[in-house]
DNA sequence: ATATAATAAGATATAAAAGTCTTTTATTCG
DNA sequence: CGAATAAAAGACTTTTATATCTTATTATAT
């Protein structure tokens, strides 16, 4: 469904919209530590989030990741869009490139509802909203404890 | 979403389906050549669909694979399920083992509902059913013609 | 018997994904 | 200033998935 880095990225980004409150930064290595994702892969997808303006950074001591209230408009899809590509939205679910709705495949009338519904799970999902339902505590976001 | 080979898969039953009406043998390398799958690669699949009792196969001259009205009743889950696994139906969307009803990941309720339909779009198509419409020649299976 | 075509196993190649390591750059703080 | 910190960047290795090819076996039709 979701490409290992992207799965490592959303538990990351949940990891950080969980742990930082108004600006708080959150080193890679916490984020690392916590979710058990090796700590250079996690930079590198954290780089990758930041270049894409989704989360912001802060080199130096007491540096970090953090969200800034622009941060927080995005939705979950902006991440995935971000690592995975915006295949999984769109694509083909057999794998065209010439499928479409003047040409579709002999599936694709039964999927793009469910296509549509995916889009809608990971668009509808946006940090802000999303930040309060972290913090009750009652979602876990690691296999350990 | 589904792994290369899976789409592959689908596609060639579809194209079984689609080809082969009372029992008519359909050859891999005809499967191959119309759907743009490398022969060997077609083969292999092929050989774990029959072995799983999805589609039925006859060897020798005239062989080739075809479906029974057993087969027939098969829907396009058993496939994913045969080739990929029933992964893409029950796994956490972001990759943890333990996620679940009593111990969720904070996606888990946002995508439970995407996963059951995902999961109903592909028990739904039962090949029987699909047969007459992919006879009307109205769906196209390969990005050439 | 011979040709056909699936079954089977395995060698090899290529590419993509995942993971590791080292160096550079920006920042804080003593 | 200089040392420590932590992100940024990129090179590199390993692993897994995908693809290609070879060779041999088995079943069946004619």
């Amino acid at each position: 469904m979701l490409s290992k880095s992207c799965e490592y990225a959303l538990k990351s980004i949940l990891y950080i919209t969980k742990h930082s409150q108004n600006l708080e930064r959150v080193g890679a290595k916490n984020i690392s530590d916590d979710l058990g994702i090796p700590y250079h892969f996690a930079a590198k997808l954290l780089q990758i989030l930041a270049k894409a303006d989704i989360i912001s950074s802060q080199k130096g001591p007491n540096g970090g990741f953090y969200l800034t209230a622009e941060n927080l408009k995005h939705s979950l899809a902006d991440v995935v869009r971000a690592i995975d590509g915006n295949g999984i939205f769109v694509n083909c679910i057999i794998g065209l490139k010439t499928c479409s709705e003047t040409r579709p495949c002999p599936l694709h009338n039964d999927f793009i509802d469910i296509k549509r519904k995916i889009s809608k799970g990971f668009e509808d999902t946006k940090l802000d909203e999303f930040q309060s339902k972290l913090l009750s505590g009652e979602f876990y976001l690691n296999n350990l404890k």
